[in-house]
RNA sequence: AGGGCUAUCGCCAAGCGGUAAGGCACAGCACUUUGACUGCUGCAUUCGCUGGUUCGAAUCCAGCUAGCCCUGCCA
């Protein structure tokens, strides 16, 4: 190696374990940290409490909880609670629980946007004395014609000359309560003949006679998202507002609220593209029609990707996180494969979760020539990669199950699980030879039979033989009950989301539930959100929603890869 | 007088004038008491297109094309 390679390999290792690339928005904070435009980095999650957060709302989450983590700034979390028309409390309260559940820290800071009503209207007066607000009489309407369109300017509103202390007064009126809904709103004087039609003299307050989940019946003038927006992030000192795609024609406007109210150190608002994943769908109005029609059981249903039903499902905020930052952050709009979330929840449990075996299409195996009353309890570790998780004592007895398809009487080429005259082991206990198998009038094989090799305890031969298959099994007399729900997409992936009139293209298979499962004794106790593997099978988890003591409820996350394919014939 | 943004492998995504990172998916091999995991190998002579500048272009310039967003008193 030459002093030179050396050098580079020395340098390497004092840059990081990696070399990971920033995203745009990091390179922005690190650009405006070095210029000294900001000194500290501190972001913000603004949701409107009007529905559950998705997926998607995710990435925003962690992206601004992760860039305040990694510049050693501050995360707030608000509520952009502006339009009492759209708010409840109760979306305050799971979208607080979804966010905590993702672990975003936001300490002591969580504010809401209503709090600064008393800030916003000052703010407004503040411009109208600057002579760039007015109050307009213009109705919804003419405010539309007013306005023009993508081709032609607008035509200035005729109020927009009022004077300055026509105007003050008009806005008290206002906040008074002398106007109705609609009667009058504030609009902020900038142009009309300008290319962008955010700028052509916004509305930025309005009248609506409404009770606030927050302020009550405090106001009934409300800021527009355009207005209090850049105001809420500088009063709560945000540096980097981050936002999405759709917003990059307001940035003008976030610009200009903040010029002219000069605020000294004025927030810089950063768009990038939305997470959308292939064939699922987010849109709250197809949901609720789900959730209606019962189709789905509720907005925490594990086949959607509320943060709700993701938590059902038995996705663990890690999967979660990975996730997002495999996507990462670009401008690009693109749209994710679900195979990315599996792959993120797969990684994650692997080691985490205890591996047990669970028989889900069973089948009794008898094994001959072992004695009729006898119990073994053999011991076997919980998880091979993960000693930490220990072990757990597995019964084993004359009658087993066995997944039906571990059995073919005539086999295929390839398949070496049961079929008789073969040696397979059952997994953690013996090798054990198939003899044949019994089978009811219609042809339906009820019992499988074979004969256990007693030297070969634990699962290994003493004189070295081997077997190609190993299989999981469940001692039928200790077993377990459970039933066990399986998933797939509720979108019909062929077709896509939407039919041709705009409806969901749903799948009718999206939900499997077995009643007759079998579950070895070491599952006892299992409790709501554990998962597990299920030997060969997949990763579940305990429903929080249906799952009792008595009769467990599983729900399967994701099945296991699988390279197996039965060959036809 | 329309404006804004985007385009690099099937899907994400680095790249910031010096000769196409990485991950997912997929395929093959090895290993295996999970047909899993793991390991190894393969997977863009080419960056939406066409020109130009340059010794050198995914990167700069010009012109096209395609997609997304914008005419709420929603956010």
């Amino acid at each position: 190696m030459s002093e030179i390679e050396k050098d580079l390999l020395v340098s390497d290792e004092e840059a990081g374990e990696e070399k990971v690339s920033k995203n745009f928005i990091e390179q922005i904070i690190d650009k405006d940290l070095a210029e000294g435009v900001y000194d500290t980095v501190r972001t913000r999650f603004p949701p409107e409490p009007n529905g559950y957060l998705h997926i998607g709302h995710a990435k925003s989450i962690l992206l601004n909880y992760g860039l305040a983590q990694k510049y050693g700034g501050k995360f707030n979390m608000r509520f952009d609670d502006t339009n009492p028309t759209k708010e409840k409390i109760e979306f305050v309260e799971s979208i607080k629980a979804d966010i905590q559940w993702l672990g975003a820290d936001w300490e002591d800071r969580l504010f809401f946007a209503s709090n600064y009503f008393g800030d916003m209207y000052e703010a407004a007066v503040k411009l109208i004395k600057k002579g760039k607000a007015y109050v307009s009489d213009l109705t919804a309407e003419q405010i539309r014609e007013y306005r023009g369109s993508f081709e032609e300017p607008g035509k200035n509103d005729p109020s927009r000359e009022r004077s300055v202390e026509e105007n003050l007064q008009l806005f008290e009126d206002m906040k008074n309560g002398k106007f109705a809904d609609g009667e009058k709103v504030l609009r902020a004087k900038i142009d009309m003949a300008s290319p962008n039609i955010n700028m052509r003299d916004p509305v930025i307050y309005r009248v609506a006679h409404m009770t606030h989940h927050n302020t009550g019946d405090q106001w009934c003038i409300y800021p527009m998202y355009d207005f209090a927006h850049p105001i809420e992030d500088a009063i709560e000192g945000i540096t980097h507002s981050i936002c999405t795609l759709e917003f990059e024609d307001h940035r003008p406007l976030y610009d200009w609220v903040v010029r002219e109210l000069e605020y000294p150190q004025p927030p810089k608002q950063i768009e990038f593209a939305k997470l959308y994943l292939k064939n699922v769908v987010t849109g709250k109005r197809y949901i609720k029609k789900l959730v209606e029609e019962k189709i789905v059981d509720g907005w925490d249903d594990p086949r959607l990707v509320s943060i709700a039903a993701l938590r059902r499902r038995g996705f663990t905020p890690e999967s979660i996180k990975k996730f997002v930052e495999l996507c990462g952050v670009s401008k690009a709009n693109s749209i994710a494969d679900y195979a990315m979330l599996e792959y993120c929840i797969r990684e994650d449990l692997k080691a985490k979760a205890p591996r047990l075996m669970a028989i889900l299409d069973p089948v009794k195996l008898v094994i001959d020539n072992y004695p009729e009353d006898q119990v073994e309890w053999l011991e076997a570790p919980k998880n091979l990669e993960n000693e930490e998780l220990g072990s757990r004592q597995v019964p084993f007895s004359k009658e087993l199950y066995i997944e039906r398809e571990d059995f073919m009487e005539e086999p295929p080429k390839k398949y070496f699980r049961m079929f008789p005259g073969n040696e397979v082991r059952l997994m953690n206990a013996y090798f054990v030879k198939c003899t044949g198998c019994v089978k009811d009038e219609s042809g339906k094989v009820v019992e499988v039979h074979c004969t256990y090799d007693p030297e070969t305890r634990g699962g290994n031969a003493n004189d070295g033989r081997k077997v190609k298959g190993t299989i999981h099994w469940v001692s039928a007399a200790k077993a377990i009950k459970a039933e066990v729900r399986l998933y797939e997409n509720i979108i019909d992936e062929e077709k896509g989301v939407y039919n041709e009139d705009g409806s969901l293209n749903l799948n009718p298979n999206s939900l499997t539930v077995l009643k007759e499962c079998y579950l070895e004794p070491a599952f006892a106790g299992a409790k709501a959100y554990d998962n597990f593997q299920f030997v060969r099978q997949g990763f579940f988890c305990v429903d929080a929603k249906d799952s009792t003591e008595d009769a467990m409820v599983f729900n399967r996350i994701v099945s296991l890869k699988s390279s197996f394919v039965l060959p036809k014939n």
